[in-house]
DNA sequence: TGCAAAATAGAACGGTCGTTCTATTTTGCA
DNA sequence: TGCAAAATAGAACGACCGTTCTATTTTGCA
């Protein structure tokens, strides 16, 4: 699972018909699209783990049996769950960063819509976060989709510093890794005081907490403070 | 619930026979006390919303309703767990770190004795992160006894970065909220990238960022940033 | 040592879960 | 428009859940 774009649910029925001359199947598709939907909205708030097909059932007015025949099993429908999440993730805060300069404005930039999406997630909850405390002594296909879903995002970070490290903007002298680190637990401690504790102004710590770690690994505060030493 | 010592079990066991007159009801505590630490274990690896009475009754040897009795509802079974494991955590991080010197030096003990505590969860997992995420959109008493027990850390952490910044050894710029808020992230990315995704080196990026929040922050390089400036 | 109280066991309850089976309805191309 | 295939419904399953009863055993002081 990489972070490039994917052919959207219309387009990829409709390509399915052409291929192989099976039935578009229409219907069958705009339903589990609002199934999972709702599942999305639903395991955000509760966990994937907490997903049951009975409560999907009812939210979106159909019959246990009728939910369950789009996955097979729940397994599979907590791994469409998470593909589906990581669709928006990339559409929201991955893509529209992209449009920004190289280096750190894109790094910020990647940053600012990663915080307005864990912000937004202070109500709903992020299953990237609750996903990894449900499955991280577990093994098996829904902690794998998790895992690379978010190691591709990951890699975009590092990948991200290292760009700003070629232009020359940040240090040659940090892992890319460290700092990936340091941003990663600013957002993983907004999640955690603003949706768990309800402290109020962590998002404004968070922002604080990049500020100071860019200001820290820029290449003119770090030579001068090097020479200084 | 502060940070403070309270009395053993055997103790207040012991003192409740003398003061209101009951029996001590040695075998008993006994047995609930192993209870406990079962619980500690089991809710430690798949969560506090895991923790089921039938599970607890095969690994004690024991069966469902003797357990239960010892606590008369699965929340008070919780809330049991949760106050263990406030004790254990203050024992093992808390008091040993109150021994070093104010200021810095305390400081980083707390953090260090924070970070063994996390590294040996990293294959137990850790239920003031697990139970972040269960319970961040619940109310009820096993979410107040939570976040009470990690709002009292919390508090120790900000009051020992004040205490630096009374000895003169942080800057008085900051907020002692913003220090902790940044040193939490280093702990939950840490729990994020070891335990869930396996990245090795997670622990030493995190002493680095702790490193560097204390170098950052310290009074001497802070003013001869400030100077250059 | 006896005896009340405490601790534990065992069975049963109503409920929810994922899943499977067998109808029945709906879909959408020929 | 007809008809096969797809979509959905409904009932039932075995399993586990927390909890509530009612025995029965064990405890520990008088």
């Amino acid at each position: 699972m990489t972070l490039r774009p994917t052919a959207s649910k219309a387009r990829s029925a409709l390509s399915a018909s052409a291929e192989t001359g099976k039935r578009a199947l229409l219907k069958g598709q705009q339903t589990k699209a609002a199934i999972i939907d709702a599942a999305l909205g639903l395991a955000s708030q509760i966990g994937l783990e907490g997903l049951s097909i009975g409560a999907l059932a009812e939210i979106t007015g159909m019959s246990k049996s009728g939910v369950f025949a789009h996955f097979g099993s729940r397994e599979e429908l907590q791994i469409s769950v998470i593909r589906e999440y990581h669709e928006r993730f990339e559409a929201q805060v991955f893509y529209p960063a992209m449009q920004a300069p190289r280096g750190v404005p894109r790094l910020q930039a990647m940053f600012d819509n990663w915080m307005v999406q864990t912000s937004n997630e202070i109500d709903s909850g992020c299953i990237y976060i609750s996903g990894a405390v449900e499955f991280d002594d577990r093994t098996g296909p829904v902690r794998d989709a998790l895992a690379s879903s978010v190691g591709s995002w990951q890699v975009a970070v590092r990948r991200a510093v290292a760009l700003a490290q070629y232009e020359g903007q940040l240090v040659r002298e940090v892992d890319p890794m460290q700092v990936a680190f340091e941003i990663h637990g600013l957002i993983l401690a907004l999640h955690y005081e603003a949706r768990f504790l309800k402290v109020p102004g962590a998002a404004e710590r968070a922002r604080q907490g990049f500020a100071r770690i860019v200001e820290r690994y820029s290449t003119s505060s770090y030579r001068a403070r090097a020479d200084q030493a």
